[in-house]
Order: C-alpha cells, then structure tokens, then sequence
DNA sequence: TGTACATCAGTGAACGCGCGTTCACTGATGTAC
DNA sequence: TGTACATCAGTGAACGCGCGTTCACTGATGTAC
C-alpha cells in the first residue's frame, strides 16, 4: 500500500469545525450575493463536505441562513463599535459626544458600501438579536444616553429618538445602495446631508 | 358536431390582453409575496395560457418583472398624490403645506403596511422612473418647493433636504416592515415619532 | 370583392438545471464494565 | 488495559420539484394586388 497516493486522511475534522465551516462559507456567500445566494449545497461544496452532511449540525436551509444572518449583524455591530471606540474624548465630553454619533452613521454607511451583501443580509431574517449593547440600535441609544449625559441633546427629546434617527442613516443606505437612488453620482453627498441633518436636529 | 361541448373560443383574445393580462398577473404576485413571487409560468398560469406564450411579449423573466416594478412604483405615486389632493388649503399657504407634507409621509407608510408586497417590488428593481413629477421623490420635491413658497422653510436650507427626509420616511417603512423593528409593539409610535422628527427639523 | 401570402400570437413537447431534502449505510470515536 | 457497544458525523444515491427557456408547429388575422 503506497503511502503517496493521496492525503489519508486518517484524522477527521476535529469537532465542530464542519459546523463552523458551513456558517462561514454562508457568510462568504453571502458577502458576494447576498441572502439568496446563501445556498446550502454550494456551503458543504466549500467545505468539502457531501451535502446533507449539513443535516448534522442544521434542521434546515433556514436555519442556517438565520445563523448567517446574526454573524452579519454582529459584524455590523463589531464595526460600528470599533469605530465609536477609535472616538478620543471623555464620556460626557460635548464635542466628543457628537463625533460618536458621528461615526455611528458614517460606519454604518460605510458598511452598506463596503459590504452590500452582508448589509442586505443582516436585515434579510429578522430575528431578535437580543437587547444588549453590543448591537446597532443598542450602540446607538448609548450614544444618544451620551449626549444627553453631555448636555447636547434636551432630556425631553431623548425618548424613542433613536428611531428617526436609525431611520434616516439606515433609509440612506438602502435608497442609495439598492435602491432608486444607487448609482446616483452624488451618493457621498447625499450621506454628508443626511448625516448633518440629525446633527442640526439634535442641537 | 355538437356546440354545446365546449367554449367555441372562435374568437382570440383581443389583441395585448394577453400582454397586459401577465402584467396584471405579476402584480397580484407581487402584491401576496413580493418580487420573487413573480413568476413567470405562474404568470401565464394566471392568464390560461401555455408558459413559452410569455416570450411573445416579453426577452424574459426579468423584463415582466421590470414592467410590474414599474407598476407598483406608480401605484406608491398615485396614492401619495390622492391623499396630498386631498389636503385642502391654497398652495403656498404655510399650514396647507405642511399638512400635504406630512400627507405625503403618512401616504408613504400606509402604502408600506397595505401592501407590503408591492412595496417591497416597487424597490426591488431600480430603474429610471424618470424624473417626472408623478413619482415619490418628485412629489417630496414640489412639497418642499411649496413650503419655501409659503415661507415656513429657510430657502437656504431647501437643498438637497429632499434626501435626508426621504430616508428618514423610506427607513421606518423599511425597518418596521420587514426589519428588525418589524412586530415591534410599538410601531405605529415609531412611525408618528418619523414624521414629528421632519416636522420638527423644518420649523 | 376575392384570392395569395406574410405575419403574428398562440400551442405542445421537451430540455437541463440546481435546489432542498430523505433514506439507508458505515466507520471512527467515546463510554461502561 | 482490554473488550462490547452506543453514538456521532460523515457517505452514496436518489427523490421530486418547479423553474426559465428553446424548438418546431399551427392556425387565425391583416395586407397587397
């Protein structure tokens, strides 16, 4: 028996790792097409895998474009984060403050550019991401908690004020990125006045 | 040979029902399950006829489905511009004018909850819709014209404003429609704090 | 008004495709005694 | 430490499905003379 011939093999994947390597070529998928191109058997082709050998770790196609789907958001949310976190200044700072949301809205629409497929993604399986911080409305709320805490924003404004304002960055991304308004030759310009009318809104 | 069997269909059908017919059919498609109902063969299913008849009228799938974007795009339209009609007031009267702005938010985010399907389609395909007026972005313009008209909005800050509040009508629909904020309790407050955001930031 | 012919808008049959999913199986790994 | 057995995570083969699309056809309608 030739040893050469071909790879023997001899070890499996080690535990866990065909699971995790489905997710990951969904998300790979899923970066380049979108949710649709979120295919089950193209996932185990990646993996090198036969496909209902995915029927181990998913009960169906659905379930793992859900998990496809969280990884999206939390790279969102990672992003928006580190970005928030790149931010110099104390807590409670007034101009600090207002960069912080600042670099909420630009990381959020610089994710939709940067990554359409996975931006379209994130938002394809609503699902409860939880209510912890570590999540675009969450950050946002926080940032929004700062700059009352910084005396930029009134205490009486602050309630459910979030949502216009995740609804303008978020409306921008779409209409620019998938939408009527894609393609537009003045797309960056379009963002700067979106961005600039909740920071003339809010002082 | 007897008549009475069957419908003689002597005569064919007239001349592009069978063209507006599939038209029609992708509509009702689109308006049950969105963009990726319109199926063809289903299409033809619809009409009565045989699914190749199709391609008398149309290169292929996707030019039925550009047609009845196109549709659900001029549906949107004709409904803002019903409920802005029947804003009562004189143009360039400031009240009247906000009231048709606000109409024109409020038509926007009923349409979305009425027919979520068609929404969805109306976005689907970004084509040029022309730059006409009966068109969403077209009837925010005149509104926005007509506010400075009367004197309520700062023609200074009349540029390019149409974007930022597009998004921010266009973002709670999408959020609280098929997003993350969708089944949110509290929707219909969401949607009210939207519209008093716009409000707010024009005064 | 009648005839010859081109065009148009359908029919009938079939294609290849890739998908999600199910079934019975096998062999390695982990566990109990 | 060794053996018996259950469990786990893969394989191999196949399924039915519905889709978009192509081909050769046919018969009614419109047009030219």
């Amino acid at each position: 028996v030739s040893i050469g011939e071909e790879a023997p093999r001899s070890r499996r994947r080690p535990r866990g790792d065909v699971r995790a390597g489905l997710v990951a070529a969904g998300v790979e998928l899923a970066r380049t097409g979108g949710p649709d191109a979120v295919v089950l058997r193209e996932a185990t082709r990646i993996v090198g895998v036969v496909p209902n050998a995915a029927y181990r770790h998913f009960a169906d196609r659905d379930e793992l474009l859900a998990e496809v789907c969280t990884v999206a958001m939390n790279e969102l949310a990672d992003r928006m984060a580190a970005d928030i976190a790149r931010v110099r200044g104390k807590r409670g700072n007034p101009a600090a403050a207002q960069r912080r949301l600042g670099a909420i809205g630009t990381a959020y629409l610089r994710f939709a550019h940067e990554e359409p497929g996975l931006f379209a993604t994130a938002f394809a399986v609503p699902q409860q991401h939880g209510y912890n911080e570590r999540t675009p409305l969450g950050l946002l709320r926080d940032a929004l908690d700062e700059l009352v805490e910084a005396g930029v924003l009134d205490p009486q404004r602050r309630e459910g004020i979030e949502y216009p304002i995740w609804s303008i960055v978020h409306g921008t991304a779409v209409l620019t990125g998938q939408g009527p308004l894609r393609g537009a030759p003045d797309v960056r310009q379009i963002e700067t006045l979106s961005l600039a009318f909740i920071a003339n809104s809010l002082t």
